[in-house]
DNA sequence: TTCCTTGTTTATAATTATTCTAAAGAAGAT
DNA sequence: ATCTTCTTTAGAATAATTATAAACAAGGAA
């Protein structure tokens, strides 16, 4: 549970004014017990419904990014219509139920270690991420 | 080298017409020594050059989407603005240059053989790829 | 062949996620 | 209080993809 006080430093501290949308917005993403994976659209929803206030969607848009840019959200590559965001920003890996259209974490450990065995001149590997599409 | 000839057998044992369009898909897509990753975009200009006959951009969605379901093509899971294609239907993964915005090939013995540990009740799995993404 | 049915192509419109614009408002500094 | 810079917002613009529906082509039957 982080006060609405942390939120305010935390957003100073990224040089990022700490308005009511963007605390809200940090409520909403970021007072939770697990890890949260969501749309833009899941989250324009959420607040509304969470914080009573509306936020407009083009604020939604702006502070994802803004929090993305920063390292606070991590962008999940799969092949959907939208575009997935993910609170947890640590290297993880995810299974995506297809049908459902929803993600779950796998732990790295769940994983195992991946050792890429091949490389490419004057590139360097920024991540490693793995997609494991469940069906039923 | 596959001649016109047998794309249409092929294209009749997947009931589906050998119209001229398809045919002519099918020698930009699969007349190649290399596996070819691409966007509808890629394709549709593509098509123009090499067989010197327009086919719609209609068309080109239609045809990928009807081989991507017979499994003649893999959709590369991938945050772009455009769906990004693979003719290797085979299990393989990726190397993603970010700054080219290119796909590259990794065999599966670049990565290794990954255990999932954890498993979901009722779900199966479908398919196991990762993504490793590159900069400069 | 000719006719008929069904599948395919196409131009065009519709949809939809995302980005852009520019004006109004709020935050922080002086 | 004043000024500057950043932020929010409604609405417009963009761009990938999908839907529509009419013209067209393939394949089968007669
Ligand atoms: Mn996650
Ligand atoms: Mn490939
Ligand atoms: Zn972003
Ligand atoms: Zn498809």
């Amino acid at each position: 549970m982080t006060s609405k006080q942390e939120f305010v430093e935390k957003l100073r501290n990224s040089s990022l004014r700490p308005t009511k949308q963007r605390i809200n917005i940090c409520e909403v993403l970021f007072n939770r017990d697990k890890t949260f994976h969501f749309t833009i659209n899941d989250l324009f929803n959420l607040i509304k419904d969470k914080t009573g206030e509306k936020v407009s969607l083009a604020t939604v848009y702006n502070t994802v990014h803004a929090f993305h840019k920063k390292g606070y959200l991590k962008e999940i590559p799969i092949n959907s219509n939208q575009t997935y965001f993910d609170t947890n920003v640590t290297d993880h890996h995810h299974f995506f139920d297809v049908k459902e259209e929803k993600l779950i974490d796998l732990k790295n450990e769940d994983v195992g270690p991946i050792e890429i065995q091949k490389s490419i001149p004057g590139k360097k590997i920024k991540s490693v991420e793995v997609l494991v599409k469940l069906e039923d």
